[in-house]
DNA sequence: GCGAATGGAGAACGATCGTTCCCCCGCTGC
DNA sequence: GCAGCGGGGGAACGATCGTTCTCCATTCGC
């Protein structure tokens, strides 16, 4: 097995256990058996379990923003419809079996008091969707508190999708956003 | 000491060192110290340390929906500014220095995965929220789905109060639920 | 005043975890 | 074919944690 694939089999194992199980919960030995890669190698690649959970973090940062950029270019075409094609991509993600929130919340309040690069991460995260928002609304004139308030909703529809086991709050927060862009910008 | 007041220290202890750091980086020696109540009399009153973070978080539980009815019963007199009272609340609450998050919304994401007793409190705190925002939207006669679209708003608002660390998000959602209000049960 | 019970301080124990080390296999260049 | 070496399996190490135990002082009923 070579570096590259080595080191990716690391990132997605790490990804999914500490997803499944916290953080904390989860040895070094479970990602080594999960992802086939020996101790040795992975702390040759990754030199402690803090920076392990940095790429993890960082390497989702990097897909989520490119997979809502890449839902809004595809599936929709104007500032409006792409704010809400936001809520359908978090239905869809939702809707993944074994889905239990966004890995920035939850990471962010198992460590966050304690780890300031991951409280920086999360931070990172969400306001790369608050600008993600901000782009839309500009675009259609909206005062940026819209942004504000439409990042509020996605991110209390992950929170409560992961603790209740439902995909039903991304439909309902997509009706609210709905209610919020007609008010502030009416088409 | 008597029982009592152990207890008390205890739950408060935990609960504080819960909130700063979460909850697998708190060492039972650390809770010790902070109440000042010996190892003994702790395992004698939590005969474990799971048992403790549910005391905790049970008590936790009880404050909250008791604060939210008494925000909502002593400072509003209607079932639409009940609803708003709540963003009041929570603004307070994210001004308190040291605030990080909602303890069961960082809880859950800590040991949600690995603990069902934690996910279970985690899950009925967050039905119990949108239970009293349901009260006060079908006293208006709205639908239930509004009920959903608030208790959405308020985690939001909570989370990325939380991250960012600001407790702007607490007015944001409040202008927010106004429109959507306004929208579903007009005045 | 005395024996028994209670509770405090903290050592001790067993488990687990992050990290390193050792031993050996298999490949590579010549 | 062989010396050298990078890598795998897994034991080992030191630290930490949850939990229990030991020792001792204090208190309370009689």
């Amino acid at each position: 097995m070579d570096t590259e694939t080595a080191e990716l089999r690391l990132l997605e194992a790490a990804e999914t256990l500490f997803d499944e199980r916290g953080v904390q919960a989860v040895g070094m030995d479970a990602i080594r058996t999960a992802s086939g890669v020996s101790l040795k190698r992975l702390y040759q690649l990754f030199p402690s379990k803090d920076h392990l959970v940095w790429a993890v973090l960082k390497r989702r940062d990097g897909a989520v923003r490119e997979a809502i950029a890449a839902h809004g270019a595809t599936r929709a075409d104007t500032p409006y419809t792409r704010a809400l094609a936001v809520f359908d991509y978090l239905g869809d993600w939702f809707a993944d079996p074994g889905f239990r929130g966004c890995a920035f919340i939850n990471t962010f309040g198992e460590m966050g008091g304690i780890s300031p690069d991951v409280a920086d991460i999360a931070r990172g995260h969400k306001q790369a969707l608050r600008q993600y928002f901000a782009e839309q609304t500009d675009a259609l004139g909206a005062p940026r508190e819209l942004a504000d308030q439409l990042a509020i909703l996605a991110n209390g529809a992950m929170v409560l999708a992961g603790i209740e086991g439902s995909a039903e709050p991304a439909v309902r927060a997509k009706d609210a956003a709905r209610v919020l862009l007609d008010a502030a910008a009416p088409r």
